[in-house]
DNA sequence: TCGTTTGCCGCAAACGTTTGCTCGCAATCG
DNA sequence: CGATTGCGAGCAAACGTTTGCGGCAAACGA
């Protein structure tokens, strides 16, 4: 590799004949109550631009103690939602003129992993943490003790910290208004209770189940253990689908079968098309099938699935709204640190009336 | 939030006793030719550990011009295999003990957002680029530009930088066996041609099906131009969906029609099975289906698919290793900077031998 | 003509580490 | 008994920026 001689600012301001204040004052564009001619700036912004420089960022950020970046710990980059809602946060911190980075961390918060994750953090001038884990509580104390303002991101609204999450009382709502109004009235849940966000959905289920007079009954609950983060096992979607279709059937083998499946994520859905397929059932003539997230998976599928999906681009840009206005007044009082997005049920093909036989 | 008062290098050397220029060298252990009494050593460490020392990264980077992180860029990390080879590299950098974060960039070498990855790019001590692009090679020289080793991972093999890649001939070898070995002749190819990797998977394909006295003639080659990374629209698996499905069909309501279809990514093949659906065509008994990379899709489908499997663990631990012996000696001229890993046919339900009607 | 303002800019002190060199002391050697 | 060696540690100069403060002209007001 041949290294090229990297130009600093005293470069810059020895070629342009200035002092390096006056460089930096013009590059930063930070000219607070200094004055600074126009001639002086166009060629010291001219020279800079000639001579490629490019500052120091470790120079930079040690002496203002702001790196200028931020950082992300995505709880499992490989999965389909939380891949894509990575991406999503990146784009919404370019758009605002932010890099962002992200990193993984693993389901130990005591390991020494962790460790370095969130020492490294200092790197940053804040945090996105992305997804829930079931020691997340251990973590955000963590990272609590640095200095360095976080919000968390579609990991739940129990939390007490900033955070931006899906309104999802108001999506199973519209999502039961859907099924009840094809006349559906023995809808079953499906899905692990292991997975942080599900127990949640399960009990709002339930509750606007009841709002409608109708319950489900613990043989249409069927509720997996399935854990996919395990730390040797890292996100393998694989098992979790076996183990769904196994669950799906044994909810439709039933004397008494439900004639809709609420399944509490994209992953167990397409389990669920996989088990009546199996079955000789037809989606969704014999049986309705619905999930929650609307990743990919849910329309390269047959039939493609109505969902009730996260929008990820928006909780997104509310992310990094947040968590730029708390990087830039960490102690503003007016500011709701808690904000709920609006969840879109998309109609496809999973959900059709009853059959009069059942 | 309240900031507690964070806890310098200067106050560990005051608690303990000592100078500070003793404490660094302990907690480094970087004691060449500096002799430190075992004394000493202990109560230093231990003071550290107490007070809950984290040294200042960007002090530390500035001097030693080492951040001890290392960054990667990811074409596409919403997609399939992109987003599970990020966390895997993540993963493997782990392992040794460095911490990895993953910027994203777009397709525009020449944008603003571009030239801001780059800069700050000077905060990590190599990189990792994952993917491939159109504009690859202009990306490439830009960072060659700067003085950081970098590794491409997965960006093909037409590429003159140190780099590591899935043996794809091979892996095409062993998929054509196999199909022959079905008693497959009329075999069709499928494939975005704008998808960087495809062009060469397509002239792989034809090369060794020549080999095997066979040939795809032009309308068993079916070259779509969907590309999934416009700026607008990044990676949108859905319209890629949608157009797999559309020349899938159009190549199997030919009069004579292949008895197997390969297509140059599992995205593809989702389309081609759909495609046979809709026209009523069993698979694998009516026709064939294939696919390259072996990521989830291709088993929460139905039938399972048949898949040419590119290892992201191997792939990602071969590229961290190849970027760590880089950093530490960049001009070894011993280091093999060229690596292919070997793919798996992994078997599943969607090949059957060609039913005799054809 | 003499203050006083305004326009422009440089000095030099940080920021928190790492590291080449120097330095003191006790034990060992010749 | 002086000289060497081994051991343990501190001094102070970087690293490349940012920024508070002060300074020197020229223009301006009285």
């Amino acid at each position: 590799m041949s290294r090229r001689p990297v130009v600093g600012i005293r470069d810059i301001a020895e070629a342009a004949g200035v002092s390096i204040s006056t460089v930096s004052r013009i590059l930063n564009n930070k000219t607070d109550g200094v004055r600074i001619g126009d001639a002086t700036r166009q060629r010291v912004t001219e020279i800079a631009q000639r001579m490629g420089y490019q500052p120091n960022p470790f120079a930079s950020a040690l002496r203002s103690n702001r790196s200028g970046i931020i950082g992300a710990v995505n709880m499992n980059p490989g999965g389909w939602f939380m891949g894509r809602l990575g991406m999503e946060v990146q784009l919404a911190a370019r758009q605002q003129g932010i890099e962002l980075f992200v990193g993984t961390v693993r389901d130990r918060a005591d390991s020494v992993e962790d460790q370095l994750t969130i020492l490294q953090g200092q790197l940053f001038d804040g945090f996105l943490l992305l997804g829930d884990m079931p020691n997340y509580r251990d973590l955000a104390s963590n990272l609590k003790n640095m200095n360095k303002p976080f919000v968390s991101v579609a990991a739940g609204t129990d939390i007490e910290t900033a955070m931006v999450h899906t309104d999802e009382a108001r999506g199973i709502k519209m999502m039961l208004d859907y099924l009840t109004s094809l006349g559906h009235r023995k809808i079953a849940f499906m899905g692990s209770l292991a997975w942080p966000l599900v127990p949640k959905r399960l009990q709002l289920f339930q509750e606007h189940l009841a709002a409608k007079g109708l319950e489900a009954p613990d043989n249409y609950v069927s509720a997996m253990d399935y854990f996919p983060y395990q730390p040797e096992e890292f996100a393998t979607v694989e098992r979790l689908h076996r183990a769904a279709i196994q669950h799906a059937k044994s909810l439709l083998q039933q004397a008494n079968p439900p004639t809709a499946i609420v399944c509490a994520a994209d992953g167990f859905a397409l389990g669920a098309l996989k088990a009546a397929a199996q079955l000789g059932l037809a989606v969704p003539q014999d049986v309705s099938v619905t999930s929650f997230d609307g990743t990919e998976g849910t329309f390269t599928c047959q039939p493609e699935l109505t969902t009730l999906r996260r929008p990820m681009e928006k909780v997104a840009t509310e992310a990094i709204n947040l968590l730029i206005a708390l990087i830039d007044s960490p102690d503003d009082p007016a500011l709701e640190t808690r904000v709920l997005v609006e969840p879109e049920l998309i109609l496809r093909d999973s959900c059709a009336p009853p059959s009069a036989s059942t």
